[in-house]
This record gives C-alpha cells, sequence and structure tokens, in this order.
DNA sequence: GGTAGATACTGCCCTGTGCAGTATGAGTGA
DNA sequence: TCACTCATACTGCACAGGGCAGTATCTACC
C-alpha cells in the first residue's frame, strides 16, 4: 500500500531523480541547497528513503564500506512520474519561523536593552546567513554539481538572497530606530501611524502593479 | 513540577502579559499577528495555555455562557517575570518553508509549463497576501487593539511587509523570465552564471555594509 | 421555528525535531 | 604502530506540532 507522501518525500525524490545518493550524501546536500526553502532535520532524511522504497518509487542498493552498512538510494520510473505528477499539485502555502521576532514583537515585557541586544542579535545572525550564502554560491561557480540545472538554482537563490538580504537591512534599521528611543514604552518623536501608513501604500500599490 | 516551554509557550504568554483572553480570542489574535512569523495551529493554541496555568505561569477562570463553557486566561506575576528573562535567551534562527519553491527547483523533472503554472500560482498567493496584510494594517490603523504598542507592531510589520514584497517581485521577474525559455532545459540567451556572480556580489557588499 | 455562522472545545494519528547513543573507516602525526 | 580526530552511517525515544473530524452550544436574523 502506498502510504501518503509529503513535501518532504518529494523533496528527496527530486535529489534521488538528479543522481544516486547515499542517505548521508543526501543529508549534506539538504543542508546546503533545500535547507534553505525546506529545512528538514537529518533524522526524517533516514526514514524518508526507507518510504519511498516500499512505495516502489525509489531503490536501496545495499553495500558496506569494510564493515560498515552503506545503501544508496536511486529513483525508479514510477518515483520519475509521481515527482512529475506532483508538480501538478497545488502547493502549501509560505510559512516562516522566526523567533527572534517574537521577542521583538513583545519587547515591552522587558527592557529597553533587551529588545536592543535581540536586534544586534539578529544582525549577527543575518550577515553570518548572508555571508555563508555567499560561500554557498562561490562554491557553486566554482564546482557546480549539476551545470545543466544552473538556470534553476539562479531563480532559486535569487529569491533566497533577496530574502536575505531584505532581512540584514531591515534588522539595521530597526536597529538604529530603537537606538533614539528613551524608553520600551515610548518612541519619542516617532510617527508610528504615518509609518504604517506609507507601508500600507506601498503594499496596496505592489498588489496592483 | 515545571515542563520545558518551548517559543509558543511565550508567544502565547506574551499575549496574556496584554491582557485576558479566551483561547478563542487567543486563536484569533495568533491568526491576525502572531502568525506571519511564529504560525502555529489552531489545535496548539488550546493545549499550550493549560501547560502555562499547571507551570503557575497563567491563571485559568472557568465561566460559561449559557451551558457552553468559557475559560478566561490571564498572565500571574510569575509569568510575567518568566517572559521577562525569556526575552534575554538567545533565539533560534529563522526557517522559512517554501513549497512551491521546492517545485520550482526541481522543475527539470517536468515541462515548461508546469513551471509557469507554479509560478503563477506563486505571484497569485502573494498578491493575495500582501493584500491580506494591508486589509489588517488599515483595520489596525483605524481601530488599534493596542495604541500604546504600535512603535513595536510598527518594527514588525514592517519586516512583514518588506519580506512579502520581495516575494512578490521576485515571483513576478521569475515568471518573465521563464517566458522567454525555449524549453525547461535550456534558458537560452541567459548567462546564469553571470547572474549568479553578481548575487555573490550583492551578499558581500551587504556583509561588509 | 429554522438555520447559518460564531464560539468552545477534544481525540486521534501522523509528521517532524532534538538529542543521545552506537558503530566503523580514513587520514594524520608521534 | 598506536592513538586520535573527523567523517560516515545509522537507530531509539520522547515530545512538539499539524490536520482533520467530531461534538456541542450560542447569537442573529429571517
Amino acid at each position: 500500500m502506498t502510504s501518503s507522501r509529503t513535501t518532504t518525500s518529494y523533496a528527496l525524490l527530486g535529489l534521488l531523480g538528479l543522481r544516486d545518493w547515499t542517505t548521508y550524501e543526501l543529508a549534506r546536500q539538504v543542508q546546503r541547497s533545500l535547507h534553505w526553502f525546506w529545512p528538514r532535520a537529518e533524522r526524517k532524511l533516514y526514514d524518508e528513503p526507507k518510504r519511498l522504497v516500499a512505495d516502489g518509487l525509489a531503490t536501496a542498493t545495499s553495500g558496506s564500506t569494510g564493515k560498515r552498512p552503506r545503501t544508496v538510494y536511486g529513483i525508479t520510473d514510477a518515483g520519475r512520474s509521481e515527482l512529475a505528477r506532483w508538480l501538478d499539485e497545488p502547493s502549501a502555502g509560505r510559512a516562516n519561523e522566526f523567533e527572534a521576532l517574537v521577542k521583538v514583537f513583545f519587547a515591552d515585557a522587558g527592557t529597553l536593552d533587551q529588545l536592543r541586544t535581540t536586534l544586534d542579535r539578529i544582525v549577527a545572525e543575518s550577515t553570518q546567513r548572508v555571508t555563508d550564502l555567499a560561500d554557498n554560491l562561490d562554491v557553486g561557480l566554482a564546482s557546480p554539481a549539476f551545470p545543466a540545472r544552473m538556470h534553476l538554482n539562479v531563480l532559486v537563490v535569487r529569491l533566497q538572497v533577496e530574502q536575505e538580504l531584505t532581512v540584514l537591512s531591515w534588522a539595521r534599521w530597526a536597529r538604529a530606530q530603537v537606538e533614539t528611543w528613551p524608553s520600551i514604552h515610548e518612541p519619542d518623536e516617532w510617527d508610528a501611524a504615518g509609518l504604517l501608513a506609507t507601508l500600507v501604500g506601498e503594499c496596496r500599490a505592489a498588489a496592483d502593479g
């Protein structure tokens, strides 16, 4: 019986469509590419291929390196057509988790210093992510794993870059704003309603355009 | 014994810090505000307050509307100090789930038409989100639930708006690019490596700046 | 009196996370 | 040659979280 498949199933099936992988290789590849828009724990990546095999979408070839087991997974024809079929399905909406932003949102439960620290950390983490992304891309440029797929990579990577840059520049802006606040409760000299109205205007303009 | 707390615990504790709520009200409020950066299923929002009460961080007042039960939750002093303490903790990194982008990434398992449809859907969903966001903000401007918290709202909302606008403009760009492709495998006239190099440059500049 | 929509939950099964634990293999230097 | 480190290759367990179905009652309106 074919059990129900999740996006994770298809994400791995997609990778198997490119070449054969061991689970360990899959785990590392997922960290490098898919992780940016479909983050999954390594643990799951050891379970999922077994389900694909059970459903006839993938093959498992058991070998060994000395005494250590080594399972290589590949895609089947059924897997390829199931993957192609999945591309037609409507997708789930985006979901963004950003714990630090929850802390910003409830900052008035604490002190101004705490908010400043939170924003400093966001700036630092964001800078790190941007740097990591650039490093990844450099490696990809120097020795592309799948040169024939560069165009699709560019589509996806461009969004990643723009998202990361958006967060980074927002974080710097927010940190600068908060610097001038006299207290966590009163922003002083701040036309919050005006800023909000401007944001609404930008949304309307973008939605119409 | 105090069980371990999750970010969801603190998110709800934060709302309880603003005023008392019934679980139903909490669920609706979470959809309106927190959902954009800490999405959680309604189901979870019925379990979590009970844990907060068990840990002494919240109070539950059982009442009724006729025969229907009605539990109002509030925060305790212990809850307030625990919330303030939490603000000091380092946060988990961001996590973005974007199923449709997985489909874009593996688009060469299907046809060019499928990719175009996927991108069309992303544009549509993104436009909807931007519109919803603007509607929410309009309501918030007209009758703010917590006027004294407008400044924190603006900080958070600005990131939401910029993220949504980033996705929308990316989606439109991507759709336009793909329009010119002769096949899913060859982009024609496309300097993918050059585009990638430009993106890397932007990352480096932003990380340094 | 009927009915649609809002309110107020619970149970169940599954996915997914995080962490600890258990190995072996390959490379490096003392 | 031995020890050490890091990479490879998994498994078990407990708990967080998601999605869906199910079960009520209340309010407003016709």
